[in-house]
DNA sequence: CGGATATACTTGCGTGTGCAACGACAGCTC
DNA sequence: GAGCTGTCGTTGCACACGCAAGTATATCCG
């Protein structure tokens, strides 16, 4: 029977390869996405990720904490990140009025601007690697697995510091 | 019209939630398993994969290349991890008699039990945290879309399995 | 008010990583 | 065998990251 494991023997063949192909394909998209986004346009994924957060805020602007939360990365990695995003002048960090412990990280000009080429990188790259080549059924199976596995803002499910 | 989208809008709810979802899944799986390694074994999950690539090998040692190319990791990144894992004694590197130039990594009675033990904790995490809540059937379609997107044989996946 | 506690970042430090340059050796050609 | 070229693995360097501690401010409560 090679339906079913117990608790202490090896993976059964099926779920090995699912496990080790989520491992293999994060590694190889992420490092292929990113690559091309440096080459194009001199911004990591991470630094992309940050700016469509913004982009997408209301008044292209989110504090330190909302960002951190949304993008997988700890406070002090995102302190450093704004740090260099601001160094290019793509963010600002600009004062909160309501609360003078925080920051507001705001979208410059010229960061709009270069978020907006990127994301027409970034977008292509995710369709070319990743959905051109999956069937839509398939990608609602993708979904519902993720659903169950790591639910999306489930309050205790993991990130929290 | 949700499902399909042109190559430079935005991508589909279906295509975002599976995209999103995969990176999303996968930091917080190797996050949980990581650490679950670390508190009880007090090993990393990169150690940990050298350690199975080499448990698997012929005579418990391999090249430092082939493993390098086994593990996500550069050629530089492994010959850190095996300098780490050398002081902890869970292998050694043995000259090669056949090349002069290279080195087996080669697992220590110490490194067999260690691994024994923590692969115990990680095939439990990996049933606990993945496994457990994907249909069967689910799983046959994600190796299926894995081998689309990312074929083993294109990147180097272990000789192992 | 005033002190205790909590929150919002930031900083110091240690770690893990890749890239490029390097020395050592193998394998081929002449 | 001498020289060229390629491969194996290591090292110098810079960078990104997380954790824990620090600073500044807010909030709560007597």
């Amino acid at each position: 029977m090679a339906t079913t494991t117990s608790k202490t023997s090896p993976l059964a063949a099926r779920e090995l390869r699912a496990w080790k192909g989520l491992l293999r394909t994060h590694s190889l998209l992420t490092k292929e996405l990113d690559a091309e986004l440096e080459r194009a346009h001199g911004i990591s994924l991470s630094s992309y990720e940050v700016l469509l957060h913004l982009a997408n805020a209301e008044g292209g602007r989110l504090r330190m904490s909302e960002l951190a939360d949304s993008v997988v990365l700890s406070r002090s990695g995102l302190t450093r990140l704004v740090d260099r995003l601001e160094r290019e002048q793509l963010i600002e960090r600009c004062a909160c009025t309501k609360d003078a412990r925080g920051f507001y990280a705001c979208l410059t000009d010229i960061g709009r601007a270069r978020f907006a080429e990127a994301q027409h990188t970034h977008l292509g790259g995710v369709r070319r690697l990743f959905v051109e080549r999956v069937d839509a059924a398939h990608l609602d199976v993708l979904a519902e697995v993720w659903e169950r596995v790591a639910p999306p803002s489930a309050a205790g499910d993991g990130p929290c510091h």
